[in-house]
This record gives structure tokens, sequence and C-alpha cells, in this order.
RNA sequence: GGGGCGAUGGUGGAAUUGGUAGACACGCUAGGUUUAGGUCCUAGUCUCGCGAGAGGUGAAGGUUCAAGUCCUUUUCGCCCUACCA
């Protein structure tokens, strides 16, 4: 055999020489054609994983089959570092957040070059560095400036043992994650941006993402939650515990207004605080609620208030409920129990009123009245006076018209999307630029202040001293000098990953957070690649980023990822010794289907899981690229499994992926020493796939691209087995085949490529051209009778249906089919299929 | 409860979108080369049948010359979301 290819020396030597040769470097050129590829950025959590390797080889396959197409490639990383992970470190390794991160980014950085992915890496940024958050404190200041950034009270999860405040993902069945303590809720005065503004321009825009997975665009429109009903003003009735004359509630269901037989607020509506500061029965309610789950347990509070039907004289009462969520609408419905689900459990369990005034039209119950079930299909209106006889959304129309004719009403569109809550009670995160007065004014930090930088921690003691934080939060304010103290609060770390794709254009500017017309020509990405955990949030806040972003005149696109494709998760088998330890796989030894582990104790195979480390099924890519290459790596992720699907680690899997990378290379070191000059290279399959390559890569289904370029290898070996290519149209072939495998297994097409003695970087070839649609002219034929397969017939595409038909009726099988048949009809498709009916 | 996705050999998955079901690969079986083994090569591998042939894409119907693909009903599985008035 001829020297086999040694990926330990290859895939450095190349990686080493486009670095040299700066090759994936971009600028922006006005006359060439760009495209954008992005993967999400990674957290710098130590090491790289799977999914990083599957996400990043995706996006490289992309970048560099788009680069041989002759696009201008923009292809940038960075790192998305600020975040909790940082902080637990220094708590358990009292280490300082930012040395931590650093020297992660350090690590993680060698081991994404040691892939061979093709990176402009003088675009790096990390988003903890203040040359990076300076810019985001500005669009706050500008957010702020604009009424897009305001404060409220809101309520966080209070950690009283630890004495933190705890992310929603630190809660676990209602305690506090490290302490184990139960989680209290606590008010604290926070900021808000204004996402709600653009409710209907994010929900409408989102149809215009048409090469966004449906799936995503899906779970946006639902988390957006538009919903179209009216407000109802209902007059209270003279009482003791309220002075206010009105209510207004929020309802999908003005048809059933003459249904209504209780109103019901929150306990956090305003009415029911002022209505607890006199009523002690009310107090007590509101105490006991609080260990109620309400999802198992509907209860209320009869107020003894009554309200006014605004359509009838009748008075109905009103309840504080623990259903009622004040987050939604307005905190306050009307309960018409006879179609409303959770209405009509309400009212049997305290005996209210139920009355029907829709009727479907199929009913089942017809005239038998309601018992358990509430009735939710439309249909013709029943007692509900001026209604009577309408259908239900012809009554939706009229109860509305009555209530703004009377003022007591209006139309009402309503979003389920509330405004993006940012302030994080944390020290790693993006310093919230403001200053508080002691006059109780609310100072924006001026801009040539920017940025804000954190609190420098000493090397060793990562946990600030109350001096040390003082010092840095007691300050003065810069236009009146009086004293003023900072906010303490940093970002969420979401702000961050909202913009980082345009900071990318610009990454080291100082004065600006990115160029205009370099923003105009690089974006919007063309190509968005990473988790479907990303779906809601992280893609509606850039989304609602961009848009705001654009109101502040900063870009002028709409939408920040014109493609977007959302990968599988990496899954790998579990395994359970006998005490029920999860055991790491690199420790089985599997023997005629049973594993063991190191101490030959056969351990239990468990379900295929996502890799994590608490299941200690994780394969760590640095292993796997020492013992097989990146190239493997980067083929196995590509091989077999659609990259939307998951895709199950196996060794088997890469062991072949790893013996294909070598008949790659055998089959060329074969090709290089082949003479012959016999040529029956007459069909063009080898065009076909070139083609079928390119197409599949266009579609995303590389996993079809992988089974072409099997083909395509077997095809070559087959030709010079059988002596019947020429040398000369042999180099054609193997030439293209080191093009097409580029994208996949970089490194090795180099390799070939030099092998071969092409100048330059193959990486920097032209993708090859092929003649579309230039498929063979002959086929086999399909014959069928009765829609049954017969035979095959070699034919032209386009042969007249005579010569055809006479073809086929010499195919033995056929002819015994139609012996002492009649022939009705024959359906003939030109290169598709002849069919032939026969009674 | 609401929404979405899916079901094809022993396995991962193909099927040019209504036109040869199972491409390509893994695994397995048999044989061969070399070897200590892995590697490598050849043949076979949906089911039944010696065969001609017949059946076959979770299940049951339907439309059609023709259905994995379209329609109806149904079973199972996964994911998201959840008191949204």
């Amino acid at each position: 055999m001829s020297d086999r290819y040694n990926h330990k020396v290859a895939e450095p030597k190349w990686q080493k020489k486009w670095r040299d040769a700066n090759i994936f470097k971009v600028e922006k050129k006005d006359n060439k054609k760009k495209y954008y590829v992005l993967e999400m950025f990674p957290y710098p959590s130590g090491k790289i994983h799977m999914g990083h390797v599957r996400n990043y080889t995706l996006g490289d396959v992309v970048a560099r089959y788009k680069k041989m197409m002759g696009f201008n490639v923009f292809h940038p990383m960075g790192w998305d570092a600020f975040g909790l992970p940082a902080e637990n470190a220094a708590m358990t390794e009292k280490k300082n957040p930012a040395d931590w991160t650093y020297t992660n980014i350090s690590y993680m950085r060698n081991q994404l070059k040691s892939m061979g992915f093709s990176i402009d890496w003088d675009r790096e940024l990390a988003t903890c560095h203040p040359g990076y958050y300076k810019h985001e404190q500005l669009f706050f200041l500008e957010m702020y400036k604009n009424g897009l950034a305001y404060k409220k009270m809101s309520e966080v999860n209070w950690d009283p043992v630890d004495k933190t405040v705890l992310a929603n993902e630190q809660v676990i069945d209602g305690r506090g994650w490290r302490s184990g303590a139960l989680v209290e809720k606590k008010n604290l005065s926070q900021w808000f941006l204004k996402t709600s503004n653009y409710s209907e321009e994010l929900l409408d825009d989102l149809s215009s993402l048409d090469m966004w997975p449906n799936k995503v665009k899906v779970m946006q429109s639902n988390w957006i939650g538009k919903s179209e009903g009216a407000e109802i003003v209902f007059s209270l009735v003279k009482n003791d515990f309220l002075d206010d004359k009105h209510l207004t509630v929020y309802t999908t269901r003005p048809d059933t207004i003459f249904g209504a037989t209780f109103i019901a607020i929150s306990a956090n509506h305003d009415f029911a605080k002022k209505i607890l500061k006199k009523d002690n029965n009310a107090k007590k309610f509101n105490k006991e609620i609080k260990v109620i789950d309400s999802e198992k347990t509907k209860v209320g509070y009869n107020t003894n208030i009554f309200i006014k039907h605004p359509f009838l004289d009748k008075k109905i009462p009103l309840f504080i409920a623990n259903f009622v969520l004040m987050d939604y609408g307005l905190g306050a419905i009307f309960g018409c129990p006879a179609h409303d689900q959770r209405d009509l459990d309400f009212a049997l369990k305290y005996n209210l009123e139920v009355i029907q005034v829709v009727e479907p039209i199929k009913s089942k119950q017809h005239s038998n009245g309601i018992k358990n079930t509430a009735i939710l299909e439309s249909g013709l209106m029943i007692n509900s006076g001026f209604l009577d006889g309408m259908d239900n959304e012809k009554a939706k129309k009229e109860v509305v018209k009555r209530l703004e004719k009377e003022g007591i009403g209006n139309k009402k569109i309503n979003y389920k999307l509330r405004d993006w809550g940012i302030s994080r009670q944390r020290y790693w995160g993006c310093p919230i630029p403001i200053l508080y007065r002691e006059d109780g004014s609310v100072i924006p930090v001026e801009e040539k202040e920017l940025p804000v930088l954190l609190p420098v921690l000493s090397q060793n003691n990562p946990s600030p001293t109350k001096e040390e934080v003082d010092e840095w939060k007691n300050t003065s304010c810069p236009i009146t000098g009086m004293k003023a103290i900072r906010e303490t609060d940093t970002f969420d770390t979401f702000f961050e990953s909202s913009w980082y794709f345009l900071r990318y254009c610009n990454p080291r500017l100082n004065n600006k957070p990115f160029l205009k017309e370099d923003v105009n020509y690089w974006l919007p990405v063309d190509q968005y690649i990473g988790g479907i955990e990303h779906a809601i949030l992280h893609l509606l806040y850039s989304r609602f980023f961009t848009k705001a972003l654009r109101d502040l005149k900063f870009v002028d696109i709409n939408e920040p990822f014109r493609g977007l494709f959302t990968q599988g998760m990496v899954t790998h088998k579990t395994f359970k010794d006998k005490m029920g330890n999860w055991v790491e796989p690199n420790k089985i030894v599997e023997s005629k289907g049973n594993y063991f582990d190191n101490n030959n104790e056969q351990v239990l195979v468990g379900k295929i899981e996502k890799m994590s480390k608490s299941k200690k099924n994780v394969v760590n890519p640095s292993s796997i690229i020492e013992n097989y290459g990146a190239d493997t790596a980067r083929w196995f992720m590509l091989s077999d499994s659609p990259p939307e699907r998951d895709l199950e680690w196996t060794d088997v899997g890469v062991a072949s992926s790893y013996k294909f990378i070598n008949k790659i290379w055998e089959t060329c070191i074969r090709a290089k020493n082949y003479k012959a000059s016999d040529d029956l290279l007459k069909t063009n399959k080898f065009n076909a796939l070139i083609q079928s390559v390119s197409e599949n890569i266009e579609k995303f289904h590389f996993n079809k691209s992988v089974a072409n370029i099997y083909e395509y290898v077997n095809e070559i070996n087959k030709f010079m087995d059988k002596k019947t290519i020429s040398g000369d149209s042999l180099k054609g072939v193997v030439k293209n085949l080191c093009i097409i495998i580029h994208p996949f297994t970089p490194h090795l097409s180099e390799e070939i490529w030099e092998l071969l003695g092409h100048k330059g970087f193959c990486a920097n070839a032209n993708w090859p051209e092929f003649k579309k649609n230039d498929v063979v002219n002959k086929v086999n034929l399909p014959i069928q009778v009765n829609g049954k397969l017969k035979g095959l017939i070699s034919s032209k595409k386009n042969e007249k249906e005579e010569v055809v038909l006479e073809k086929a009726k010499k195919l033995p099988s056929l002819n015994r089919v139609l012996k002492d048949k009649i022939i009705v009809k024959i359906i003939y498709i030109p290169g598709k299929i002849l069919n032939i009916v026969i009674k």
C-alpha cells in the first residue's frame, strides 16, 4: 500500500498555511456578492462540546461552499462571555470571573482552530470586553431617551439562605439549586425594554422570513400571542371598600356578555389590594392562596361587592380569584360559566348561575342544559336580548358596536408578549449606565463617560469586599455635583447576543458600534445556524433589537437573519453500573452485545440521550481530533442523519468515517499512478453527482451530499478497475472530487490538491460547473401493468409511444400477463413511465 | 387543554415531490488477500417462495391508470406551550 494519509501531520499543516496566507480574511467589496454565514456564538464554559462541533461544521460546509461559488463569504466567531458560570467558578474555585473567562476563551479558540473552520479570526470578539459593551450601554441610553427603556417594580426569585437573586433556571421545584431553600418572591425596581411596542411588527414580519423553519415561526407567533377582543367597562354598585366607580375587563368573547354571572379579579389587581386593607377576611384569603396551586385548585373570595350588567338590570358578584392572571389583559375578567370550562368549574364550586347563550348548530347537548362541560363551539345566540338569533361571530361585532355607542367599551387587540426585563442582580454582566442622585433623580451616564466599567476585583479575592464595591458605587452627578450612586444591576446576557452579529462588521471600531455602510453591505445574515432552544428568546430579542436600532437610526434593516437553520442534538448511549451510577462511554468495552466496565463488570445500557455531563455520556471532541482527525469528526457529523434531526454518536460510525477518509486518499493515490488510453466515459454520471452534491448542500441535505460523494468515489474505482476511463479524463474527474469534498473534509482536500500538483489552495478553487439537468439521455423506463411493475426497458428520454410499446411487448414478463387480455388504456409519460391498463 | 413534528429493512436513513420503494452507509453472512489482529477485496442481505411469482412503507378506508407521497378516520411516539379570559 502507498503512504497512508496522516491527519496528525496534514491537519496542523494546512491550518497554518491557511492562517499564514490569511485566506479567510474578508473585507467589504462593493462589486462582489456577499454571503454572511453565522453560527450562534458559544459561551466560554471551558471546552467545546460535540454540539459546537456539529454547529460549526454545518456552518463551515456552507461557508466554504459559498466561497468556492464565488461569494465574498463573511464567517466570523466570538464569545458570549458574560454569564452565571463565571460567577459560580468565582465561588467554587476562587477564580476571578474575567480571568476564568479569558482563560477558557483561549483554550476553546485553539480547539476550534484545530477543527479547521474557515473563520475570519481577525473579527473575533468577546462580549465581556469593555470595547464591546460600551456600545450596548450607548444603545441603552438611546433607548432610555426615546422611551424604549423604563423602570418599574417587578418580582424576582430570592434565595433567603444564599441571600441572592436566582435566575429561573436556578430554581428547581421551588427551591434554590445550591442552598435548597424555599425561594421567595421579592419585589425590586427593575429596567424594562418596550418590546411590546413592536408586538405587531414582530408578528407581521414573520411572514417575510421564508427561509426560516416553520416550526420556529409558529413558536414565536404563539409567544407573541395576538388575540382580538374587547374591553368592557362595568359600573360598580356603591360599596364600603372601593371608591372607584368602574372596572374594566378584557375578553375575547364579548358575544357571551349575557351569560356573565360573575366578575373576577387577580389578587394583584389594584382593587384587590384596596379591598385587603379594609377587609380582614380578604386579607386572610390572600395569604391562603399563596400556598395553593391554582392549576389544581381554583378558589375565590366573594367580596360582597356587586357590579351592574351593561345591558341588563342585573347585579353580579365580584370575586378575587387565584386563577386570574395579573400579567395578561387587565387582570380582570367576566365569568361566563356556560362557555368557559374554568368559569364553569368556578361557578359550580360557588353555586353561581349558569346561563347558556350560544346554541351550537349541531349540538350534542341540545336542550339538555349544561352539566360539567362548557360549550365551546360556535353557534347561534340565545337568551341574549338584542343578539338573539345571530351567529355568535357576528354577535361579537354587534356587542362591540353597542359598547362603543354607549361609551362603555371598545374593540381591543391584546398580546401575550410582555416587555423585556433586562435587570439582573449579578456581577458578571454589563453594568447599566445609570446614576441615582441623592435628590431622587435618575441620571443617565453621559455618553463620553462610557464605558461604565465593572468594579475591578482583586486577583486572589474574587468576592468583592463591601469597601471595594462602595468605592465603585459612590460617585457624583456630573451636572450638579450632587452625591449619586451607580446602578449596580447588570444587563441580561441576551442583551449582548442581540447585536453581536452587527458588531462583527467593525469589531475594533472604538467611537461607534459599527459603520452603517458596512452593516448595509454585510447584513442581514444569510444563513444563521444554531439550536432550537433559542427559537424564542434569543431570536425574538435579536429581531426586536434590530427594529429598535433601526428606529434609533443605527441601522437600515428590518430583520437580522434572512435564513435560519436549527440543528438537532448530539446524543449518545448511556450506561449504568450495578449501583445505578452513570458510567462514561470510554470506560466501556462491548462484547457480543453485552457491555462491561473497567473492572469487567457488566453494565446496563440506558436510553440514547443528549450528551450531558450529568449522564456522563459525553465524548470529548479533542480526543476524537487527536485519534481520528478533524476531517473524520466533520465527515461523521455530516453523514447519515439529516442535520435537523438528532445525531447519535457511535464509535463504529466514527471508525467508518475514518476508513472512508483513507479510502478517498487511496483512491487519489491510485488515480495519480493510473495509466490507460481507453475512454468509455460516455455517461455523465460524475456531472450528475456534482449537481446532486451542490443542490443537496443548498438544501441543507448534507447527508445526501455525503451519499453522493460515496457513489462518486466508488464509481471512480469501478472505472479504474475496468480500465474504461482514460488517464486524461480521470484527471478531471479526480480534480472535481477534490473540490467537492473540500467543504466537508478541507484538510484532506488540500493534501490531495497538493498531491495532484495543483497550485494555490483548494479552498480558493472554483466549484466545478455542471450542466444543469444534463442527465443521461438514455433511461431505464419502468413498464407497468395496472400500476404494477413488470419490467424495465432501455429507452431514449423522448422516445415515441409506439416504439416504447413495441419494445415493451417483447418483455416475457409482460407477454404472460397480457395474454387473452384487452388493453383498455395506455399511459405513457416519456422518460418516466409506461403503464398498460388491461381488463 | 392548545400547538407542532414524526412513524419506511436488524440500524441511521434515501425515494428527482403522485411514476422502478429501500439510494448511500452501518451491521450481519459467506468467500478471498495480507496479517498476530484491525485494514483491504468479492458476493449476498425487505418478507414468503426451489422457482415463476406474490406481498410489503404504524392501522383501516378512499381518490387515481398509478399512493410512502393526496384525502378521511384511527393508533402510537416525540417536542414545544400552558389557567392567555
